[in-house]
RNA sequence: CGGGGCGUAGCGCAGCGGUAGCGCACCUGGUUUGGGACCAGGGGGCCGUGAGUUCAAAUCUCACCGCCCCGACCA
């Protein structure tokens, strides 16, 4: 592609709207543009770019059997009514209707719409295993869309979904998929690991996410350096360091006068925050609940939902918290608590002395003993994991990192096959439910990804196997024929050898220009032809992640790209 | 939905009661071409929308809309 004739409005200055590198890269670069909030174009660069991460998953996917489909962005409600999640996906699923006000739903993901179809023709064991995949458009009405194409409110996803006869062939089935994920991650050119998760709203009792680590990343994660131990911050375990820090005495209370946070109640009374017993109210769709915790360790609100097996999970507001209580804000404690269901961490469960809430203004308790006095409460693990703890693998320090979510894949059991009565008569003759998997991969949300592990300060650094174009031909000195003339062959050339090359032939644009551009587009190798070049019979290339200009002689050129390129593709073997 | 910020030329911004500006980009002509060139000329705006206050509103007031950030939320 000559760049002359391309459409590559490439952004000299940040925009405004952007904060994260790949979002702004994306747009400087040319490969993007905002028509609202939370939707973008994607331009000639980027959906080649697109075209390739695609391609390398169908690939993948043909390697493990799953054969392509492609369903319908709008869906009847009923579908979504059989299953219960017209009602429980919420104001997510974006809702429309037809001029017959019948109601319909872009598809977020797509287990009814498969599981319906399989159903109809599934009659056998004989047709299993099934596994069906497309890539397409989704929908989902984000409360904050951000980050550009990071979390977007249509976005390209893969998503696949498997049918086994029994749980035992669906886990190997589940296993292949993992397998064949991480090749698909490697081969896009990304450090991408998965990680134990919590299967969330699609239901089912198994899930990983395919998380690549990155400071801008939204999803928490605990991971091992020393084994391959690592989980969303969502379901992460860890060995606690437990508090056995005090000796055992009788309670007592001592004055706090308006020291009500476990900082100012640690700072006053001179003990560690993890002495301190911190007590949460929680609103849920049933009865309110309160939880206990030490004072140093945060409450993760997926593990409590969780294990409570609630739908809505809510902090009390202030106003709350007294009426559910009967305490004032900030001296709220176990003691003297009634008439609510107690959730403990079970870190706490080792420790005593532990100073809390006195239950009326300005006094806490101090060494109380739990089961003493005050009941013993439920136990549960309902926080979150902290750097340093001890792994549950191998019993070395925890570290806690940020991570880019760009696939999940989950067991899903027969959370949809039973609602939506998807059966086969077995080889004996009896009707069973089949037993699911999906998997999906964020086909957009990958390609942002990408760009937020391979940039610099000038641009982007494509890895070659999801790059737009694999050469950037700057011709630097256009009206030097003879350098023109080497451009032209070469760029003929790489044509002809089907190497994918973006041609810089423009007349008006200034050398720095040129420079400049390449280096944001970032292709990952550029070859630089200007009339000091040809004179001294050489052709430049550079290689986008190093700083490094080569120079090579006009004769070996071919041969001398031609083992760039291979080096450039061994970084992207799985 | 709660909190904060921003809407002025394609992009980045200034102006904050009295003729709508700057830099980059764009168009024409010329000179240039190894790290976002130079000279000269030129085009482009309902100052987000609507009400109000005022002799006079981009500027003050109110409402609405849009966008971004933090939080809540999130196959």
């Amino acid at each position: 592609m000559r760049v002359s004739k391309s459409f590559i409005p490439t952004l000299k200055e940040i925009p405004q709207e952007a904060e994260i590198p790949s979002h702004q890269l994306m747009l400087r670069a040319g490969l993007m543009r905002k028509v609202a909030s939370g939707i973008y174009e994607y331009l000639p660069l980027a959906h080649r770019s697109l075209i390739k991460i695609m391609n390398i998953i169908r690939q993948e996917m043909e390697m493990v059997g799953a054969q392509e489909v492609l369903l319908p962005i709008l869906t009847p409600a009923e579908l979504w009514l059989k299953t219960g999640r017209w009602q429980k996906y919420g104001k997510e699923l974006m809702r429309v209707q037809d001029r017959h006000s019948r109601d319909f739903a872009l598809g977020p993901t797509h287990e009814e719409v498969i599981t319906d179809l399989v159903q109809s023709e599934l009659k056998s064991y004989k047709q299993l295993p099934l596994n069906l995949f497309q890539i397409a458009t989704k929908f989902r009405d984000e409360v904050r869309p951000r980050f550009g194409v990071m979390r977007s409110r249509e976005f390209i996803m893969k998503d696949g979904y498997s049918f086994d006869v029994d749980e035992i062939e669906a886990e190997k089935t589940y296993w292949k998929m993992v397998e064949a994920y991480k090749r698909i991650f490697k081969r896009c050119g990304l450090f991408c690991s998965p990680v134990e998760a919590d299967s969330g709203l699609i239901g089912g009792n198994f899930s990983h996410e395919f998380m690549v680590m990155a400071e801008t990343g939204e999803a928490a994660v605990a991971f091992c350096k020393s084994c391959d131990y690592s989980a969303n911050l969502e379901t992460a375990k860890s060995i606690p360091t437990v508090s056995l820090i005090n000796e055992i005495r009788p309670a007592c209370k001592v004055p706090t006068p308006n020291y009500k946070s476990v900082s100012e109640v640690s700072n006053f009374l001179k003990v560690s925050a993890n002495q301190i017993i911190k007590t949460l109210i929680y609103v849920t769709e049933g009865d309110p609940i309160a939880v206990i915790i030490r004072g140093d360790h945060e409450v993760n609100e997926t593990k409590l939902q969780n294990y409570l097996k609630v739908f809505e999970l809510k902090l009390a507001s202030h106003e709350e918290v007294e009426k559910i209580t009967h305490m004032p804000m900030g001296f709220v404690g176990p003691v003297g608590l009634k008439d609510i269901r107690i959730i403990g961490d079970l870190v706490l469960k080792e420790g005593h002395g532990y100073i809390a809430g006195g239950a009326e203004p300005d006094v806490h308790w101090t060494y109380l003993e739990i089961g003493r006095d005050f009941p013993t409460p439920e136990w549960a693990d309902i926080r979150n994991v902290v750097t340093g703890e001890a792994c549950v693998g191998c019993s070395q320090p925890l570290n806690v990192g940020r991570g880019i979510e760009v696939g999940q894949t989950f067991k899903l059991g027969k959370r949809y096959s039973t609602p939506m009565h998807c059966v086969f008569l077995s080889k004996s003759g009896v009707e069973e439910e089949v037993t699911m998997g999906c998997y999906g991969i964020g086909v957009s949300r990958t390609l942002a990804a990408a760009i937020e592990q391979h940039y610099d300060e000038f641009g982007i650094c494509w890895p070659i196997a999801i790059a737009p174009y694999q050469i950037h031909l700057l011709l630097l000195s256009p009206n030097d024929a003879e350098a023109v003339r080497l451009a032209e062959m070469i760029y003929d050339q790489c044509v002809e050898k089907k190497i994918e090359v973006l041609y810089d032939d423009r007349l008006e644009a200034s050398v720095g220009f040129k420079f400049k551009d390449a280096d944001l587009i970032g292709l990952p190798i550029s070859v630089r032809i200007g009339s000091k070049s040809v004179k001294e019979g050489i052709v430049e290339i550079k290689i986008r992640r190093n700083p490094q200009v080569m120079k090579v002689p006009i004769a070996q050129f071919f041969e001398n790209l031609i083992d760039l390129l291979q080096e450039e593709w061994k970084r992207c073997e799985p």
